[in-house]
Parts: C-alpha cells; structure tokens; sequence
RNA sequence: GGCGCGAUAGCUCAGCUGGUUAGAGCGUGCGAUUCAUAAUCGCAAGGUCGCGAGUUCAAGUCUCGCUCGCGCUACCA
C-alpha cells in the first residue's frame, strides 16, 4: 500500500463539449476510484483541467472569427461545469493556459535540453508563402486519399476517421490563404525516445526499472500492455517536441532558434497534471512535490485507449529524463463506448453531450453514472443504448434500490409513530437476506454486509468497476431479501419483538448503503444521508469507519435516532423521454444525410489548375504506349501491383498504387500508357521502373488509359 | 500487409497462473407475496465458450491456421 495517491484524468480538448464516451472512458472510473480512496481515509489529489492549446483551437477560432482565447474560455466553462453536475470530484481543474503551466513545461523543456535529450533537426514543412508562415496540420486542408473527401485536413479526414499527415493530401492548400503551400525547411527539437526504449521495454513488462520493482504488470490491462509492446516492437523514434504555432507554450525565449517556436502537445497536456498539482498546493498551503517525486506515491492515469502510448511510453520517457519524477503505477486504460450500435461522432453529433443530459434529465445524474458504470468498456468496446438506459434504470434504481429504501423508511415510520429507529433485541433470530431459509442474526448480518463492502473495494482497487458496483446491488437485494422473507407486514401484530430487529437491521442496510454507494451514486448517497436524518459525509475515512462499526456488530444508526422523510431516491423514465433522445439522435443523422446529400453534387471538386508550363516542360517527358504482360500482388502491400509492362524495345517492372481497384487477373494484358522515363523509385525493396496513367474521378475510381484495342506497344504519346 | 486487442446464454458482459455439472445482471417461464414507484423474493429453462486443427490425463483458458470487429502502423512516383 502507498502513502498517498496522485491520480489524473486526461486533459479534455478545450474546443468541444463533454460526451458520454469520455466519461465512461476516464472521468467516471477515476472519480470513483478516488471517491473510493478518499472514504478509506487516503490521502489523494485528484487533478484535471482543460488541454487549451494547439491548432485545432485556432482553426476553430478563426472559423467562427473569434480569438482562440474565447475559445477556451468558453469551452472551459462548458467542460467544468459539466464536470461539476455530473459528480467528477477533481482537488483541482486547471487549465493550460494559466501562467503556472507554461512555466512548468518551459522547465522540463529546459531540463531536458541541458541533459542533452534532445536533438536539433531540420525538417520540410509545409509553409504558406502568402500568409508567411509554416503551417500545423490542421491548417492544410485537401483531398483525402483514402475517401475523397475534398476537405480533409493534415492530421485526419473528418469523413471517414483517417490519420493522415498533410504529405497524404491530394491537392494541399492553406486554411489561411487558400492559397497551395510549399515545403520549407525547419529546426525543431526531438526528443530521443530511441535511447529510452530499452528500460521501457523492462519497466512496462516486468514493472523493474533499474533492479526496483515498482508495480506488477499483471495488473496492468491487456490491451494497454499489447499497445505498448506494439510500439516497442517497431522500435521507437526521435519525435518533435516542437511546432511551428502561434497558439502554445513557448519554447524557452533564450534558446537560439525559438523564435515562433511553440511545445508540441507532448510536451504540454500531460505536464498540465502536474501543473494543476502545483496550483492545487498553491491554494490549500500543501507541499506539491512528495506526489510526484516521492517513491511511496502511486501514480495512476484514467484515459481512453487512444492515449495509451502517451502515457505509458512517451510521458514516462519524459519523467525519467527530468530525473527526479516517479513513474505511474498503472494506467488503467479503458476501450470506447458506443452509442446505439454506431461510434461516437463528435462532428456528427452522434453522440449524448453531458451537458445536454444534465439540462434535459435533472436529478437523474446518478442514472447516467450508473449507467455509465454497468456499461463501461474496462476489457472492449461496448455499447450505450437508450433503451438499455432506460431499463436499467427503472429496474434497477427504481425498482430494486429506491424501492428497497422507501419501503424500509416507509414501513419504520408506519409502525413506529416516533418516526424513530425502534428499540430492538438484537439476539432475536429471524431470517437471513443473505440465503433462502437461513438463520439471521443481527450482529453477524452486519459482518456480512462488511465482507461483501470490502470485496467491493478489492474490485475498485483493481479497477474493475462494473463488478463492484455489482457487489454494491447486492446489498440492496439482500435488503429487499430481508423483508421478504420475514415479512414484516404480515407478522408486525403476532411478533412485533422480531419485526423490531429486522425493520432495525433493514435501516443499517439503508445506511450501509448511504455510505458505500458514494463513489458510484453521489448524489443519490447524499439524498439517503437525509432520508435517514444523518450528517453529510466528510468524504475522508467515513467508508472505513462505518467498517469498523460493522465488523463489531454495532448498529450505524442508534435505537430512537430520529428519521428522515422518505422519499423516491429514484425516478421511473418513461417511454417519453426515450422517444425523444432518440428522436433527437435520428434528427442529427438526418441532418448529417441532408448535408451530406445537398454537399454531394456541389463537391465535384476540379482539382484547381496547376500553374501554366512550356512545350519544353511537357516535351520533357517520354509517354510511350505499353501492355501488361504480369501483374502480382506486391508482398505485404495494400496498395501496391507489380506489374511487368511490354514498352516494345523493351519490358519494365512497374508497381502501380491501384491493388485497392483492380485485380492482377482483370490488368493482365491491358494496354496501357507508361511514363517511360520517369527516376526509377525503390518501393518495399523493389525499383519501379516508370509510371502507370490512371484517370482518376471525384470519388478516387481509377481508370486505364489507354490508346485503341490492338495499338502496338513503345510509341510515343504526344 | 504488419502488430495489438476482442469474438462466451435472447441482450449487456465476468471468467486469474489450464482441473469437478461454464457464471452474473437484464429479459423469458412458473411459483410465492402485497409494506413499496404494477415494485419484491424464490425456482427454472437458455450456451457444440467465432471456425478448424494440435499439445495435454484434462482447454473457454496454451500453440498454429482461418473468419469477423475495433485500434495503431507501412506502401499510392
């Protein structure tokens, strides 16, 4: 066991809302884990904040003519507020754009620079000569090679989810200008992940790092040691920590060569965790540092699965560069989620905002939690769907949780006019909730409702949510099992003594339940602290006194504690409601089929015509017409023929990019026309000796070209 | 193409280092019950553990091949 906890959830991007699918990834597992910590008397920081930086928040900016600054503040307010309905208790949501993290991230930059960990390399970017400057990713736009879309930017197509880098597009140009951007050279700083790759390789799979066992990788999820193994295996490679960007953290301004030089988000986001520690200690006159740097603090990231080599590989790597930063314990990676069969879609909207929900469904913020939880993607994706939704809410929640607790309270305060707890004798037999026909008894029903709380922390601790909550329910069930099977209602006259234990013991599930149903349902625990007239948790340690209270056998609630008012701690959703979020999820489909249909017929987008040559140019080149004679598929390539092509006077070896299209058999003897004196180019070790013609349409169809049927072959092309 | 992860009851998912009749929740059927938001409790039915081989006394669990889904990654002269 550690000393104390550092735990994180990932920088939500400061250009969007907050949907179901980020909280089920990251931020609902890490508030449980800490809300769960926090009952158990530990001492932990729970920090966040907004990722405020990079291009994709200037486009946006610019997009709506507005400043990027407007941007995060709007989007922060967004991302906090939400965060703060739905019950994601962080010690500290900070932002990178305060003055404290820019100065923490400039100080790794320096560190790491005088420990000689980076290199200077020059690189060609793409530069727009208008608007005279080098351009991010997201300010290229074109067409994507893998769809078509004409409006797929450098980093990814929107359109069908490709990662590209800005080389890919067909036909680049500038956001900035419109106009075709150029490439130009560049210096920025790499940070040798090469040289770190060894002691990664022995940290992530044996837990050892120089001889010392930190954490055991058993623990550690499948699919996020598989990711990381993936990584190592292809070897790692020097990568920029810089970019050329005018919105970020500077590069240190005495450094030779920053000029317009900006951290790339490597180097900002996850030091943004330690940021929001700094100012978190700021704020409560603490000491940041011993959750950081101290070998007896466990340090544990909650993030989706698409950030696991970043903080399993590369923010490691820049920890231990610094020298004096611990290594996280585990990073509890969960999958995605998806929503009615299909995956989230932020430029969709296909998706459930959290803010949205919070504003269209009030008080049912522990519904969604919950939800969340029963769904959560700890091992695979998996799946959110209305009607899921709403059934396990009304049979679980309605049914089986807030009916437990009303009909307790509700028959307490029928037979006792006191509103009390009653006076009960707590050596009374009566019949088990915890088995069909088993002899109760108070105090070792209590121990049995202990165990079953501490194999419900034992799975939070190993993150396994969905199984503790679970364990959770089962109390309820047992509670319920309880009344049944003594029935109260019906023996209340003929034995009132045993009616007084149970209804007693029932009244110790309600306040079991008020306490360890905290971490998943917040606000539902609150509500029952009222229901049963006690005091608001303190949220540090109240979990494991209640145990201790438990394993004694001794009431949580005394004889002649006056009670609450009952209430419904839950509410049925009806058909209605579902109704419409479908209705509303179906109308953001129909809009996206509607905009994409009336975009269609606009988007034949004629590539723009190149600038105007001479007759040498064009005389430059030697077309020549020629025949497939072979054609095979190139060994381990997607896209690639190889192709041998009769030019008359001789035959060439050719790959073509066209094995998505065509077949070897439906190419062999095409006449086709070859670019016959184009620099032969090796490709995966194999020279192609010249240039298949393909038309190619809006929709990236290829089709030969090719002179009349029977045209003899090696003639020019003119 | 390479690599990683996944494929288990109608649905959503557990099954650690291989070991007795493969589990849970929901749904379904039957029964009990009526304090409670037509709630609850019990019992039962339901699976050739993606497909095909192999290792083993023994495989959902290990090995190999294949199919499908998701993710990362390379090649379009």
């Amino acid at each position: 066991m550690k000393k104390r906890y550092l735990v994180t959830a990932a920088l939500p991007y400061a250009n969007g809302p907050l949907h179901i699918g980020h909280l089920a990834g990251a931020y609902l597992p890490a508030d449980i884990y800490v809300r769960y910590l926090r009952l158990m008397g530990k001492d932990v920081v729970f920090v966040c904040g907004s990722d405020e930086h990079g291009a994709a928040i200037t486009v946006k900016a610019r997009k709506e003519g507005v400043t990027p600054r407007e941007i995060v503040d709007k989007y922060n307010a967004i991302l906090k507020d939400t965060f703060e309905k739905i019950g994601i208790a962080f010690d500290m949501y900070h932002r990178t754009s305060e003055p404290i993290h820019h100065e923490t991230s400039q100080g790794f930059f320096r560190r790491l620079n005088e420990k000689g960990e980076f290199i200077e390399e020059t690189t060609e970017q793409y530069y727009d000569e208008v608007a005279n400057q080098f351009l991010a990713d997201r300010y290229i736009i074109g067409t994507c090679p893998v769809c078509s879309n004409p409006d797929a930017y450098g980093d990814q197509c929107e359109k069908c989810g490709t990662t590209l880098s800005p080389t890919e597009l067909i036909s680049p140009r500038s956001t900035l200008s419109g106009s075709t951007p150029v490439k130009r050279p560049t210096q920025h700083w790499f940070l040798r992940l090469d040289q770190h790759e060894n002691w990664l390789r022995q940290w992530i799979n044996t837990g050892e790092l120089e001889g010392v066992a930190l954490h055991n990788p058993n623990e550690w999820k499948n699919h996020v040691l598989g990711q990381c193994n993936s990584w190592l295996e292809q070897g790692l490679q020097p990568r920029a920590m810089t970019r050329d960007l005018d919105w970020g953290v500077d590069v240190p301004q005495e450094l030779p060569g920053s000029a317009g030089k900006k951290l790339y988000v490597w180097l900002d986001a996850p030091i943004g965790y330690i940021s929001a520690t700094r100012q978190w200690a700021l704020d409560h006159g603490r000491d940041w540092e011993p959750y950081w740097k101290s070998e007896d603090t466990a340090l544990i990231h909650f993030i989706g699965k698409d950030n696991i080599v970043f903080h399993c590989l590369i923010f490691p790597a820049i920890l231990k560069a610094h020298g004096e930063y611990i290594l996280p314990v585990n990073v509890p990676a969960n999958q995605f989620m998806n929503l009615e069969g299909r995956k989230i879609s932020t430029s969709r909207n296909w998706a459930v905002w959290v803010h949205e929900y919070c504003q269209e469904l009030p008080g049912q913020e522990d519904a969604l939690r919950y939800n969340m939880v029963k769904n959560m993607p700890e091992q695979r994706d998996s799946e959110f769907t209305w009607k899921g939704f709403q059934e396990t809410t009304n049979t679980e929640l309605v049914n089986n949780l807030a009916n437990f607790v009303n009909r307790v309270l509700v028959l307490t305060q029928k037979y006792y006019e006191d509103g009390c707890a009653p006076q009960f004798d707590a050596a009374r037999p009566f019949k088990s909730g915890w088995g069909v026909e088993t002899e109760g008894n108070y105090a070792a029903e209590l121990r049995r409702i202990r165990e079953h709380l501490l194999e419900m922390g034992r799975e939070i601790e190993r993150f396994n949510f969905r199984e503790a909550l679970r364990l959770l329910m089962e109390v309820s069930s047992a509670g319920n099992a309880l009344l049944q099977f003594n029935e109260p209602w019906r023996t209340v006259k003929e034995d009132p003594e045993t009616v007084r234990t149970v209804l007693h013991l029932g009244l110790q599930y309600v306040a079991a339940l008020s306490v360890a149903a905290r971490p998943f349902l917040p606000f539902s625990a609150e509500r029952l602290r009222k229901m049963l007239a006690l005091p608001p948790l303190e949220d540090q340690g109240d979990l494991e006194a209640m145990l201790a209270v438990l394993e004694k056998g001794e009431p949580l609630l005394p004889a002649g504690h006056l009670l609450g008012v009952a209430g419904h701690l839950f509410s049925r959703i009806p058909d209605e409601v579902i109704a419409a979020q479908m209705a509303k999820l179906e109308s953001a489909d129909a809009q996206n089929a509607a905009a994409a249909a009336a975009a269609a017929p606009k988007t034949i987008n004629y590539a723009p015509m190149k600038d105007i040559i001479q007759f040498d140019d064009f005389a430059k080149m030697d077309i020549r017409t020629g025949k497939i004679l072979t054609a095979e598929k190139m060994e381990k390539s997607k896209k690639l023929l190889k192709l041998q092509v009769d030019l008359g006077f001789e035959q060439r070896t050719i790959l073509s990019g066209i094995a998505e299209h065509f077949t070897p058999e439906e190419v062999l003897g095409r006449q086709v026309v070859v670019l016959a004196n184009l620099a032969p180019r090796p490709m995966m070790g194999v020279e192609s000796q010249g240039m298949i013609l393909m038309a190619e349409d809006q929709d990236g169809k290829l089709s030969f070209v090719s002179p009349q049927e029977g045209w003899p072959s090696g003639f020019g092309v003119r």
